[in-house]
DNA sequence: GTACCTGCAAACTGTTTGCAAATGA
DNA sequence: TCATTTGCAAACAGTTTGCAGGTAC
């Protein structure tokens, strides 16, 4: 389990690592992407940035969410409907996604069985697998209930 | 199986039945498309167009393939790293993908057991799973190997 | 003081569309 | 004939970058 403080120790680590500086900006970012929903896209990151700090520009919160991927913190995801989404990383954690294509919602899982049947197939076809992705396009119990969900 | 006619025939009926028209270009872009390897983008689809009639523009080839897509002969897909291609779609096949970071190699491959395992999970989370998408990253045994790929 | 960072605006990439001229049925 | 299609060029959306001024260290 990470606490909020791991982040910033972390981030504080590899920017001093990496002889680049700590800003206003990469803190504030850093702290709203951490306590946003999980699965973010950069206009919806940028415009809550704002809500605390109101100069912040799209180009810095860009530049800073590569920044947190390259540091191992944020996790780039393109989805198949072609949007990109950020979402923490946390250390050595792998799951996959189930997407409801009607409400947008995603929820994620991870399965032992299926991760190591990936890995014989790969294995079968002389592939050396180092990453994999897998969603599930649906109705979601919610949806399928008649429930409808607000975009929060 | 399906033989390059039935394609034709298929899309054939398809423009009839919308009301729509058979033209030249259309007929030129899905030859091309089925005599190409197995997943092109529009891009490249409109060069190889463009060999066997020069006069064909990019935007035919795009609304062609909505066009193919529409009428179940071509499946668009997008991969992780944001690229769309284009595959012909055989009746109620399914596969999933093995593409090598390193010569871009895109191998099919498909494996019941991980179907039926996908059904399960969604079928645990009271999702109704419409689709899916699973795709292994990694480095294929050519490039193992040691061995060169040559853009095909 | 200096190298790094920021915000802006503009460049870029890939996708999509409006339109006038051309064409299939 | 005449609705559909085409090629062009331009609009679009999302991503990326150059630059002049500002800031962390």
């Amino acid at each position: 389990m990470t606490s909020p403080t791991d982040e910033f120790d972390s981030f504080a680590q590899y920017i001093r690592e990496q002889g680049l500086k700590l800003t206003r900006q990469r803190e504030d970012i850093l702290r709203v992407f951490i306590a946003s929903h999980r699965h973010i896209n950069l206009e919806q990151l940028h415009r809550e940035v704002r809500k605390v700090n109101p100069t912040v520009g799209y180009a810095t919160v860009y530049r800073t969410m590569k920044l947190l991927t390259e540091a191992g913190l944020a996790q780039e995801r393109r989805f198949g409907d072609g949007h990109t989404l950020y979402e923490p990383r946390e250390p050595q954690e792998h799951h996959d996604h189930m997407i409801c294509t009607r409400c947008g919602r995603i929820e994620e899982f991870e399965n032992e069985s299926i991760e190591r049947l990936q890995h014989k197939v790969a294995e079968q076809h002389g592939f050396r697998m180092t990453h994999h992705r897998m969603e599930l396009y649906g109705i979601c119990s919610g949806c399928l209930a008649g429930r409808e969900r607000v975009e929060g």
